[in-house]
DNA sequence: GATGAATGAGTCTTCATTCAT
DNA sequence: AATGAATGAAGACTCATTCAT
């Protein structure tokens, strides 16, 4: 792991213990190893650096789930997949996914261009418009199932996290969500 | 309204726009029209303002969402003014449940006792709970259908605002996606 | 115990134990059990409740001594009871003992006019004058001789508090060091 | 004199002047020739900066006494360069005895470590010991007589502080003191 | 690229003091 | 006389950022 590369990991790890303002720069370049100078280096400001981060973060999320969607056929299947994968990043990259919501509802949010914001959530939104435009959707907005969906990830994630489920269990009950879910918004005549 | 009130409501619109740290007490004090030792006099610290913010809306939210479902008679009219309730209020109180969502993802909710946050998720907890017990619900954990209709709630907010949907066009969609809801979690055996 | 004596009495406590900064106003109100307002009603400032604190010690200890001596006839015996009472009235009342040079290595000590120190060390002053005069010490400078016994007497003090001697030893101890002290500072030849 | 020298020498300047209290960090700084943030580079809190002071005036007034008796053979010369050596030590460095005595009475005392507080009065006991040891010294207990000669050294400065004696005179008095004290302490027998 | 001493603006918080009741 | 809410000036301390080495 490179120096820019620990920077960000290790202010990923603080700011979701002490939050934002409660993480000094000196404290991120001590844990991770280099001087205060040389955090400022990789990154011009704090804000600069709390930025690359959420990017870089949305672009792992992003990357794994490209990688799970391709090898399905169907669009159910694609969006189980897109489905049962967000849920299970989250599970295993606990820290980056608190990390997203607490940049989400901060002053930050507003530091990502719109175009970056739109790019990130394309993929989700391209793959019910598939879906949808194969009659395989309820007539709803396109949008709204694509809020509904992302708030149902949401809810089982912060479910499994907070019930502390085992893992065979926790299968099942990913499963078991992302079929309700479907069920909800898909069109019940071709079902 | 009294400068406790004032100090409060002065600082929801000030930490909405600008983030805790992004919001000095001295101007909450003085856009509040008080001064900046008044502020001190009523909260002990800065810290203790944010909580007493937070806990003051969950009550106020709290309040509203009983007197809405009082009224009702069955489980799913209960419900589903709870579920209507909950994203009017948001629409209506945009900061204060853009505040809550702020809130939950930083460290200050540490501070807050879990007593306290159970009480105040207890309300919806004990609706699905009277629910399942006269058979009206599907076969899950009472957390689980609890965590994702709070996610539909948040997802259909979401999408409102964002939107800038229409009020008649609101009322219908929020009532749909109601049902779509109830749907996916009520007993389907005895719908 | 009237209120003004209640405030002083509970300062001197609050003074010994946190020093003068480290004692709010509020605190010493509040301890005294009166209200913030009634403390300044009775001193018009803090540094004015201070410099009265000390005075007040300061007389007691003054009318202290001058009963001590009243009955005492010749000079070793007046310059025994002065020793002896000057530290028993210092073990009896340590924290006063301890206020007093703790205002003396303070700016407090300036607000004190320069003609009230001089009465109050009048006395001690005027009992190894009369001393002198009959021939009874040795051919010093009275201030000196003032003085040094004074620094006896707080190091006999300091050294009682510190090792916490018994009574009954106490009461020789301070009788040996003041016949040495006796014995530094008389004339040897009329001794 | 670099920069912590620099800061710890204004501080002992205004604090004398000023009490602790009376002087904020920001005019030490300023007066020291370094900025606010520098002082706490160095200082991590005000008080660490107190007893920072303390420990080196201390260490200092060690330094020059060990300096003193190094040179001496006989008990009651290096007793003899003890006692002079302080007092000249207190007249030449006026401010930091005044400060040991301000800080003595004070409630930063009990931030340095009894350990410390021990070694610093190492020397002092260890003279008397060795005095002792081999008959010279009253039988008195050692931690007297050494409270006792301490005390006398206060004594002798504060009188030629406030008479403002001359140089010639000043050095036979603080002999002449001396002598009254090593006169008071030693054992007569073997004078 | 890397360092870390130095900076100083910015913030929370305290507290002596006032004053209307 | 007594209260205690209100004030705001003042101060300790933090921390993002710079820059000489």
């Amino acid at each position: 792991m490179d120096k820019p590369e620990k920077i960000l990991a290790t202010a990923l790890r603080l700011f979701v213990t002490n939050g934002f303002h409660g993480t000094p720069t000196s404290k991120i370049a001590s844990e991770a190893g280099v001087s205060n100078g040389t955090l400022f280096h990789y990154f011009k400001t704090k804000d600069e650096l709390v930025v690359a981060l959420y990017t870089t973060i949305k672009g792992e999320l992003n990357q794994f789930l490209e990688s799970q969607i391709n090898t399905a056929s169907t669009s159910k299947e694609k969006f189980r997949r897109f489905f049962v994968g967000s849920v299970e990043w989250a599970l295993n990259n606990g820290d980056a996914f608190y990390f997203i919501q607490q940049f989400r509802f901060s002053p930050h949010l507003n530091l990502v261009s719109e175009e970056e914001t739109r790019q990130q959530s394309e993929m989700h939104t391209q793959l019910l418009q598939e879906a949808q435009s194969l009659n395989g959707l309820k007539p709803l907005p396109v949008d709204l199932i694509a809020t509904l969906t992302a708030s149902q990830i949401n809810g089982v994630h912060q479910y499994l996290v907070e019930k502390a489920v085992g893992p065979d269990e926790q299968r099942k009950l990913i499963d078991d969500v992302f079929e309700l879910t479907w069920a909800t918004v898909a069109n019940p005549e071709i079902r």
